[in-house]
DNA sequence: CACAATTATATTGTACACAATTTAATTGTG
DNA sequence: CACAATTAAATTGTGTACAATATAATTGTG
């Protein structure tokens, strides 16, 4: 078996197959597992926090605007209520955010971090670092592979409902 | 409010805050979010072959080669016994995958295609075909792409315990 | 050949991700 | 104002993702 720390570019390329397969296929791959690895990286990080990856990618935008309704924050966050309604609960209860029925339409429900949430992005910002380290990219690299992906990410969402 | 459709390259670029996200802080995001983008493309597409994206995946190994342990598997998925041992159970209750332990080391457990399974991959090309299209993208685009996400993530895996 | 260490897979528990449905509040129209 | 249509969240159910643990088979060592 060849060596097990290989870094594979593909489902399989320590075996030329007679099917190549070809580079879309790869590419949604390679997104995939880059971002589960990416997660993992994040992981035991976040758990000094007590948080996982999505719960940070919350804070993330309430500490840019605090005062948000889980509409907006799905938006935001291309998610959808099913997903965030029990993952703010969660926040709630680690006391970093406080969930509330706005007055003037009862229906939405706005999302303000409590003081303990807004002091935890001091902490978070020796996480973001260490990401960054783990990255070994250089500046230029991710800026370009950031806009790659959001050029990738528009076409897709443009697409949903094309088949 | 802005535009519902607007493709936002930020976690929030439609209000500028006092705390300009950095780079690496984008592209975590903007890979979480193309990942999460591309899975729901193929969901529908994949839907009528009752299949899941990494259940897709699984066998996008197996027409390559078939007949691969359970560990060969998560190798090559970047995946653990724990999600794919239920994951794979599900393939075989489709009646696409055999799983049998081997007779030279009862430990493992080997997977291969059934005749179902096998001719499943001629309509798998359909769905190859019409996400290629949704990415909307050049293929020297789309290689460049691929080449970035790897090193990534093989940058990524070199780092797991570094911190 | 015992038997501790290792290896391969399975199980358990927590946390998303998301489709589909439900509940409750609001809005538009007559 | 009544009431159907719409909107915002919450709930339910299925399927990963993964850490931690358990189980069972195999290997290495004396």
């Amino acid at each position: 078996m060849t060596n097990k720390t290989t870094t594979n570019t593909s489902l399989s390329d320590d075996k030329v197959s007679p099917q190549v397969l070809s580079v879309d296929l790869q590419l949604c791959f390679a997104l995939y597992s880059t971002s589960l690895s990416m997660t993992k990286i994040y992981k035991p990080l976040l758990s000094k926090l007590k948080l996982t990856y999505p719960q940070y990618l919350v804070l993330l935008v309430l500490w840019e605007t605090d005062g948000v309704t889980v509409n907006r924050l799905s938006e935001k966050l291309f998610s959808d209520s099913g997903t965030l309604t029990p993952l703010l609960k969660r926040i709630e209860k680690l006391g970093l955010i406080q969930r509330q029925r706005t007055a003037a339409d009862e229906r939405r429900v706005m999302i303000t971090l409590t003081e303990q949430g807004r002091l935890l992005q001091a902490q978070a910002f020796d996480v973001h670092t260490q990401v960054a380290c783990s990255t070994g990219c250089k500046l230029t690299e991710l800026q370009a592979l950031n806009n790659q992906l959001i050029s990738l990410r528009t076409n897709l969402i443009k697409n949903f409902t094309k088949f």
